[in-house]
DNA sequence: TTTCGACTGTTTTACTTGATGGGTCGAAAT
DNA sequence: ATTTCGACCCATCAAGTAAAACAGTCGAAA
């Protein structure tokens, strides 16, 4: 094993540990002091790896998105319809969001904790979804499946239209987390407003 | 003039003097005394009309929420298409919501102040805007222009995409007030979802 | 019937203080 | 040379507290 791996491997090590000290207590809730305990190292070493807390944070969030990007690109290489395609990526998406929610990233109030801090490293992975609902529609044009007058910014509202439903329903959430039926209920709204956006873009 | 026509009128000018001061500065920051002040009476006086503070707020809710009301009744009344009408629903909507915002009922820092205290008051209003959305849908079905095989959640659906819309927006606001740049974004994407929410459900 | 001055008891606020926890550093271990 | 850590620093936060501000009351006056 090289040098390089053997670093990997501890920074994973460390990751996995903290993943799971943030999804039950939240961000600021976590001291380096309590992951250094779980990965039985000195605090200070953990600084050897990760320069703050809130990279070492980052890093735990990346490796999640990280994941769904995968499964998203698995999405788009199977041969189906872009309505499929666009349904499934939908799926994929309250998937990770769930696991978003209980790392207590996503609620109202830990939202203070995080909000300019992280808001950069959750526009950029916008910018990443958004690329993948275009390229469904670009396909979906291109097979005559959808409109071929659709504007640049469809993709942008059905993104918009995706996150509001899931802000709208955190707006209420009291605790961490979202219990099961809440979570049911949205995945099935979000569903049928993707058909429904789905059949409104679709050619006529 | 009545002895109950002068009651109401006193009301009003009180509660025409809470607006102004909850507009400016949120529910929390406004005292009694001061909105007394401005009506030129004792704060001991207010309470002669208003029981409490929180039902001299509601009261000044409860009139921009019939403000709205009585515009959607016109909507309704026109001799236009369901889509049509819709569309002016959803304008008519963003107009309220502006002057919601103004309030500072809406944004995100007056959120902890109002929560379960007007919960109540907002739910029973999106009851209203229900209704109206319901019957549109139900007049576009009766004359052939909305598919008919639509479920009855469909105006659900619909109003949570027009609240997740402005959730998501307001969530990212600093202060009190949406800059009007933001305010007339999101004008425009809700008009646009509501365009293929209408062509979503339309008849093929 | 309507207004208000003078009160009351609770809630906020402003301030103090002690502890907590993020981050550093130089030395020790490997 | 790379990795670990004990000991330390200092900004921030939590708990406690005393004083002020405020919602709401009451009895009397207009």
């Amino acid at each position: 094993m090289s040098q390089d791996d053997y670093i990997k491997e501890k920074e994973s090590i460390i990751i996995q540990a903290a993943r799971k000290r943030f999804a039950h207590y939240g961000f600021s809730k976590v001291t380096m002091d309590e992951i250094a305990g779980d990965v039985e190292m000195g605090k200070a070493s953990l600084y050897y790896y990760f320069p703050t807390k809130e990279d070492l944070f980052r890093s735990v969030i990346l490796q999640e998105q990280n994941e769904l990007k995968k499964n998203i690109e698995l999405i788009l290489e199977e041969h189906s319809s872009a309505s499929e395609k666009l349904q499934e990526f939908v799926e994929q998406r309250m998937k990770f969001f769930k696991v978003l929610i209980n790392l207590g990233t996503l609620s109202v109030h830990s939202y203070f904790d995080i909000k300019s801090l992280f808001k950069k490293l959750f526009s950029d992975f916008e910018e990443v979804e958004l690329n993948f609902i275009k390229k469904i529609i670009d396909e979906g044009k291109a097979n005559n499946e959808f409109s071929s007058d659709l504007t640049e910014d469809s993709a942008l509202i059905f993104l918009h239209i995706l996150q509001g439903l899931r802000c709208r329903v955190l707006r209420w959430t009291k605790g961490q987390n979202l219990d099961e039926e809440t979570h049911e209920s949205l995945q099935k709204e979000m569903k049928t407003a993707t058909e429904y956006f789905i059949n409104g873009i679709r050619k006529k």
